[in-house]
DNA sequence: ATGCGTGCAAATGTTTTGCATTTTG
DNA sequence: CAAAATGCAAAACATTTGCACGCAT
């Protein structure tokens, strides 16, 4: 299941209604591999001929990350990214951000995962969500 | 050893000299046990009538930073967050942030860092730092 | 005396908000 | 038609930079 159709699915059950914004940046963030900046997302759509007011694009942004459908990555370099949250958790994983290049490296561990499982469970408080972010190099740096 | 003796020790052998607003920010931090936005240390260094130019507080972080003597932590709130960092990794730890009131809990978890230690192997890259960080609710929400 | 450290103000860049307009159901 | 979505411009933030001045070495 795309995960466009997953939010689809998500927003009409929340009873909102549809909006050509909306759909430009999903769709958009469905076809990205890796997690995009909300200055990003409004560079590309104005780059392919779909300008779209940077104020929705941050709306929306909003709007999917309030109905968990979108996992926030902060690299720390001042913005926020941000990648699709497919349901049950597919494709989790995180980022190795490289001091030299500053390009993202996603990976997944699920060693680490349960880690973070245990820790989750021993601190004895509802954990909903984590990050986990490595700073070094990448390969080419 | 106190952290701000680290701090001279470091600095001094860098060949950095001594300066007022640098010596209220090391202190201020020193005797914090959670991390402090840039903001922050404004509020508080104004509050305690030792009033401190914004551009040094920023120029103050930035240079600890480099030298290692601070850790960054980022809670996704659009303000970055640092606290001392100790020689060794000593006092090393991870954050819990309360989605209900915003505190930030602080955890450390040798287990956790072990399996962070794996990944950072298997990647075959160089990592040179991590950050971790939990959403949930905290003891009160 | 030579610069490094400082502080102010202005610039920068991201994110938010107010409001008029268009679109959806 | 009523409510929600959109876009623009301006505001609100955090952070950075330029520059003049003062203090450390």
């Amino acid at each position: 299941m795309r995960w466009s159709d997953h939010v689809h699915v998500v927003l009409r059950a929340a009873g909102v209604r549809h909006g050509e914004a909306r759909e430009r940046v999903i769709s958009l963030l469905d076809a990205q591999r890796c997690a995009l900046s909300a200055t990003e997302i409004e560079t590309r759509l104005q780059d392919t001929g779909q300008p779209t007011g940077r104020a929705s694009i941050y709306r929306v942004l909003e709007l999917l990350a309030d109905h968990g459908l979108l996992e926030r990555v902060d690299v720390g370099d001042g913005q926020a990214r941000y990648e699709p949250a497919r349901p049950g958790g597919e494709h989790h994983h995180h980022h190795l951000v490289c001091e030299g290049c500053g390009a993202l490296v996603a990976f997944d561990d699920p060693d680490l995962e349960r880690a973070i499982g245990r820790v989750s469970r021993r601190l004895g408080v509802e954990v909903t969500g984590h990050e986990v972010l490595l700073r070094g190099a990448c390969g080419r740096c």
